[in-house]
DNA sequence: CAGTATCCTGGACGATACTG
DNA sequence: CAGTATCGTCCAGGATACTG
């Protein structure tokens, strides 16, 4: 398999029996894992914004969930939240130094997703072809593959 | 922080207007962002596995959720599925070069989580420890900041 | 402007039973 | 073993109304 990367890491991706990994992947995913935060990180690594500029930058959000989602982003100390007291009150939202470092780690998804979008769109199509089911319904295990040998014993 | 990346990409990382890299990661987010996903795919880290191998290891997982999520990673290519026509059958998972390549990504989100554990819980611990909040229950948005100035005017 | 409070719905997920 | 089929639950998230 060989993978081609760039040299630059050690090597064995999520190899070994890290479950600790796999573990910790999840941990940020349960957080940026939703339909917003990532969004509104995004739009926080342009800079400082306030709340109103976030609801009309991040599409479609509603108050409650962008106020949700900021909520959770201060909470875990992602994001800080500065209150002017004028009238109407002024808040203003900027990502922390480690809220900076995750765009970083957005990026290589994002970059991941770039080189890999046309496979993954292709081999969907494909197997959406396969039965006729136009529809991400999920279907179709079938194909008794003939892969040399016949299993050898039990497990 | 600094953010210490390899010096490899160019440097703002999510930065610049690119919705289209939000996208992206929402995207990915939309595929690995559930429950199992990585958990499966680093399991398939490891080496081919077969059904119920899969589920002993990815402890927690009903035969249903383990299905599903094999038969999404199948559509998007990410893993291919072999059976020996045998009896009874036996089914053999493995992941594609692509869905290898995947295992670097996450393996970059897995440090990142590492990295900044200890950082994010505590903040989170004194987030909750705020109002006398044991629980994340979310909420306390108060603190009348006194940042210098009091805003300039509307908006 | 910047929120909070309610109500409601779809879909993700778990549990269980059955099949080739 | 490797699934499929069904049913039930829970909660993320949308819609809407009200407040300082």
């Amino acid at each position: 398999m060989s993978v081609r990367h760039t040299g630059v890491t050690t090597d064995p991706a999520i190899l070994r029996d890290d479950e600790q990994m796999a573990c910790d992947v999840r941990e940020v995913l349960d957080r940026i894992g939703d339909k917003w935060t990532v969004l509104v990180i995004n739009e926080l690594a342009h800079g400082v914004r306030r709340f109103r500029q976030l609801q009309r930058c991040v599409q479609g959000i509603s108050q409650r969930m962008l106020t949700l989602t900021l909520r959770r982003l201060e909470r875990d100390g992602l994001v800080v939240r500065t209150v002017y007291p004028t009238v109407p009150a002024r808040v203003e939202y900027a990502l922390t130094p480690t809220g900076h470092s995750l765009t970083f780690v957005l990026k290589a998804v994002a970059d991941w997703a770039a080189e890999h979008r046309h496979t993954v769109i292709e081999s969907r199509a494909h197997w959406d072809s396969g039965t006729g089911e136009p529809g991400p319904g999920l279907e179709r295990p079938r194909r008794t593959g003939q892969p040399g040998r016949a299993a050898s014993a039990v497990d």
